[in-house]
Order: C-alpha cells, then structure tokens, then sequence
DNA sequence: GATGAATGAGTATTCATTCAT
DNA sequence: AATGAATGAATACTCATTCAT
C-alpha cells in the first residue's frame, strides 16, 4: 500500500485554500472572510479551518508562500542575471508586480491587524537580495557604502507604494530611476550629505 | 452675540474624539472599533456619532485633518526655509513623523476597506509640495527632470515603509540618503538609464 | 398686562408640532422618530419633549384630535344632511380620507406597539356615529335591527382597509356598496342567517 | 443514500424559528427583536440569521407561509364544501382565526415598515377565492355582479378589523350577517344605488 | 477527513429621553 | 421656555471558531 490516497486529497485542498486565500485577501484585503475563502476553494468552512486553525495561521501560511516565491526570482537571476543589473531587475519587476496583482504584498508589512510571525522566510529572502547586492556593488554598479537594510526599506516601500496608491507603469519607472540613481552614486554629489547623516545618527 | 457656549462644550468634545480616533486607529488600524474612541474619548457612543455620522466620516475627518497639518508644514518650510534644503528637510520630518507617532499616516493611502474622499486636501497638499520642488530645483540642489508625481510617490512610499516597518533612525537617514542623491543628479551619472526610460514610456 | 406673551408661543409651538407630527406618522407610521418631528416643526428635540414628555402622549394627543375632528364631522352631518344617506355618505367620506390621506387613521387601531388611552374620544365619536345611525333607520334607510358596534367595526375595517391596501377610488366605492346594500337590508334575503347567528352566538 | 441528517436537524431548527417568529411578531408586530425570536426558539441568535439572512427574510418567510396555509383551506372548501355555502363559511373561518390567534394576518396588510414581496402567493390566493366565488355565484348565492377584489378587499378588511379591534364572536357574526347580506342582494333592494355607482367609477 | 449547522461575542448605528446651557 | 448636546440601551447583522453528523 502506498501513502493513504485520502492524503493526496488533503494536500490538494490545502493547496486549493492557499491559492484562492491569496486571491481573496489580495482582492479584498485581510478582512475579508474566512467563509468566503471557503466558498471561492471549493470546500466547506470545517475544511479550512481543519488545515489552518486560526485565520492568522492562514494568513501567514500565505506570507511564507510569498516570501518563498520571491526569494526563488531573486535566486534566480543571481544566477543568470547580469551582476549589473540584476538587482534594478529585480526591484522593478517586484514593482510592477505589486502595482498589477495587488498581490498579498500588503502582508508583507504586517497592517493585518494581526501579529504574523515570518522572521524565518524573511532572513531568507533577504539573504537573496544580499547576493544581488554584492555583485552589483562588485561591478561598480551600486554605491559600496549601501547596506542591505536600506535596499530592503527601498523595496518594501516602493512596492507597497506601488501597490497602495496604484502607480502607473510610467511613474513606476520615473519613480524608480531615481531610487537606482541614488543607489548609484551615494557617494559623488551626496558625498557631504552622508558625512553629515554619519554625525546625527552616530 | 458672541457664540453659544454649548457649542464650546461640544467643539470641546468634537476635538478630544477626533485625537482619540486619530490615537486608536493608528494603534489598531482602521477596523478599531468606534466604542474605543468613545470610551477613549470620555463620551457615550451616541455623542461620537451625533458628530460623525458613520465611521467613514470619522476616519476621513482624521485624514482631513492630517493633510491639513502636512499641508501647513510644507507652507511653513517654503516660506522660511533654505530653498535647497527644504524639501529634504520636509521629508525627512514627515518620515520620522510616520514612524515616530505610527499616526494615521496610514490612512493617507487609504486601505481602510472603506473608501474616503479626500481629494480636496490631498491637491492642496501636494500644491505644497510642488512649491519647495520649484524651489529645489531653481537652486540646482534638484534634478529639473523630476516631477511633483515622482516626488509624492517617493515621499509616501518612505512614510509608509517606515511607518509600517518600524525604520530606525538610522535606517531612515540612510535609506532617505539614497532617495536625496537620486533626486539631485539623476541627470548625471543616470544619464544613460534616463534616456532608457523615456524610450520605454514614451 | 395681558396673558404672558410666552405662553402664546408656547402655543403656536404645541399646535405646530402636533400637526407635523400627525404629517410624519402618517406618512412614515408610528416608528418614525421623534427627533424628525421636531424638524419639521422647526423645534428643537428638547421643545418636543417639554409639550409631550413622552412619544406615547404625542401619540395620544394625535389620536384624540383625530378623534374630535372625525366626530365634529359626524355632528355635522347628524345636523344638515339627510337623514336617509348621512351615514352612507360618513362612510364614503371617512374611507375616501383614510385612502388618500393615508392619514393616523392607522392609529385608531392602535398597532402602534405602544398602547394608547383613548376611550373617552372614542366613546363620543360613537355617540355621534349613533345619531347617524338610528335616524337612517328611522326613515328606513337602515335596518332596524343594525346596532351600533356592527357599524363601528364594518367603518373601522373598511378605512383601515383602504388606508393599508390602498384601494382604488373605484374599489372602495364597489367595496362600499356591499356593505351599505348588507345595511340596508340584512332582514329580508339574509333572514335565515340571522336566526343562525342568533342561535350561535346566543 | 437518505437526505443528510445533519439537514434534519436544520430543518427543525428552521421551522421552529419559523413558528415562534410567527408567534413573537404576532404578539408584538413586526418590530419586535429578532434577538426573542432566537431565545424563543432556543437557538442562538447567529442560527436565525443563518436561515434568514435578514429580518425581512424570515417576515416574508412567514407571510409566505401563512398564505399558503390559507389558500389550501380555501381549496378544500372548495373541494367539499356546499357551493352556495363555502365562501361564506371561509370567510367566518378566516376572521374567527384572525381574531383568535391575533396572528400574523397583520403581515397581509404590510404595515411592516419593511416592503414584503409576496405577490406570488397572494395570486395564488387569491385564484382560490375566485373559485369560491364563482361557484357560490352560480348557485345564485352571490350576487353575479360582485367581483372579485371586492370580496378580498372585504375579506381582508373584516379580517384585520377582527384582529386589531378585538371582535367578540358575537360581533364577527354580526358583522359578517352584514356583509354577507351585501353579498347576496346587492342587485333588488340596492338596485338604484349600484347603478349610481356604475355612473360615478365610469 | 470533510461537511456545514450552531454558537455567541462583537460592531455600527438608531432613538427616546435627560439635562446643562 | 427653548435649545441641542449627551446619554446609553437596544437592534440588526457579521464572522471566527466549534462540533455533531
């Protein structure tokens, strides 16, 4: 006998739950129902709740999935991207992504009301960036003095920009292109701006 | 004939729930529940609706007010402040504001569930805004390629992103040391990536 | 000095709102709120509550003026008309108002949820619709052996009747007719069924 | 494979609420809270919403019910039932269980505040008077020239002046002998007084 | 494991009534 | 006497969560 059959079910609506949710919540924000989540995947209420005890372990469950994916695209083009350009690629497609899908971004920062936990999906992810940072910086593209922390806070809020106030993909780009200027050339013209922000911020 | 006093007691009263709104739903989010504000506010339910009507009213009062204040700030700078370092100053103030109070900066990009009409306010502010960009820009101190939108954008995104990820200030600065140098000499060292872009958007 | 000058203010301010609040009720039933009353009467809430210091005694002052028109208009009729047709023509006159004013009539039967003391208005409106009553009999317009409190229920139906399921004009004349022909002559056709009834109800 | 039993116990549950509804609103009309309907019917208040997902719902609900028991009374009349007899009868039966049960026979009028749609059941009512009517009429005991919405009018009438008012038994029948005297010979005696009303509603 | 009915605390909103001005 | 702001109980309806089937 192999792995009980009823399983391959049960991993089929989980997976179901997962993908209408992200739908639901990206569409009406992490209010909407439970109840609904059910209807769109097919499954009665008992069902959701059986695979996702709580809402939030739903909402996180989703956060994860999300994080998860996006590390994979960043992974990804450190691995064939141009070192150049890899990292601008990547800040513009999560963008634009954002802007179009309305996805789960939201989630990302956590205005859930409720308190997800995701620190392990996040360091991950963060540790993808890393990568197309450092090349970036090896090929002069980007300014050596930038940390991860910033590019991070950049994209996070670019994104959620994006995805808050519906940026056109015209501004997207307008919008952006001075983020990459800026992540240039930190060091020429802004040069006495980061002394001085190195005195304040001790 | 000087104004009714029961009109003070009850302008007295308007103003203490439009701060404890203010207080609890950037505390909580928008989905606080009205009852708190009241308890808050030190009135009974009724009172917190005899002066709005319904949620959305109080919520969008709040916004209103909030874009007032801004609005004033960004008046005050243009009027007394060095022309090349306003705008940055008025970014960073606003920023460290959002994350400082996690006030109902929030509500600016409204993912309240309910849908506020703010238009009137949002326009004067960034007429504001738009006056210390001119300013900016006649002193050098910013790219004269760059528009009111790109500079909105930017600034809401940081507000939020440090309002919703807890920005140090130090990951403030540096993160809004990047954004400044993007806005100053995007037209040097981006050159390149300037002309990419107006290729693409037309 | 004459009567306090106050007082006829007080006066009109009493009249006034009995009026408007017998528009209201009518037009919206008993549930309509107090707080629109005074509205329309151009008081304030708390103006209202001084002449009536309860909803139910505004109410109850509608009805009993109701009352003391509909019985004037009896008197009337009891005074000029003729005997013959008097009553038919109060009927016809009360229904007609009831249809189209969709008046408080409503309230005569007190559905009101609140429960009214009128007993003493109506008793004298009984008194007038006898009057009617035994001079049509007399000229043998009338069945002698038609008593009054038959003829207060068939009144009271029919204009609740056409008050709540809006008849036609037409209808309540057709409607009319039945219950005037039944009136006039219950002795003859309907003998058989009146020995029944005696015997029933004893 | 049987009907679910997880249904049998919702279908109790859903006609239970339905009977204390009916029970409740009859007592204290229609405003009356949905919440004593729920205690009432020992469910929780949640379980009432579920059936009926709003108050009109369940008013409706009972409405609905209410008319279809009525109609098949009438069927039955109809079917059994001593032609020149059973629409009198009906009417008796109607009125004696409108005053006693004080039910929902309210709800027939509307005066609910809430807009009712019923207009499927009231037709088919209706269609079951009709053949009341038209039987009694050929057996000559009504009045050929009496239609049908005359006799609703005055069926519905005499039910709510019933209801509302009280009638003893010994007035229902009063009043019936009137009506139904009405009925019967409208044309010999009346006959000058229909042919005024011909005149009048053209 | 899945179903979906039941639960009941929670929420926005209304309205008769009171009372300080 | 009039005003209108404040009160707070009441009400319809929602939704996460539990549990019998």
């Amino acid at each position: 006998m192999p792995e009980s059959p009823v399983r391959a079910d049960a991993k089929r609506n989980r997976s179901r739950i997962l993908a209408e949710a992200a739908a639901v919540f990206a569409e009406k924000g992490a209010s909407a129902s439970t109840e609904e989540v059910a209807a769109r995947a097919g499954v009665a209420i008992g069902t959701v709740f059986r695979h996702f005890p709580t809402k939030r372990d739903l909402l996180q469950a989703i956060v994860k999935d999300l994080l998860e994916r996006l590390t994979e695209e960043a992974a990804t083009l450190a691995a064939d991207g141009d070192p150049a350009t890899a990292l601008f690629d990547y800040f513009r497609h999560m963008v634009a992504q954002a802007a179009a899908k309305k996805t789960v971004a939201d989630l990302l920062a956590a205005d859930t009301g409720v308190q997800l936990e995701v620190s392990g999906p996040v360091l991950t992810l963060s540790a993808a960036v890393q990568t197309l940072l450092s090349r970036a910086q090896h090929c002069g593209a980007v300014d050596p003095a930038v940390r991860l922390d910033e590019v991070m806070a950049l994209l996070t809020a670019t994104c959620q920009g994006a995805l808050r106030s519906g940026w056109s993909p015209d501004l997207q780009e307008r919008t952006l292109t001075i983020v990459f200027a800026g992540l240039r050339d930190r060091s020429s013209q802004a040069g006495e701006d980061v002394a001085a922000v190195r005195r304040r911020s001790g």
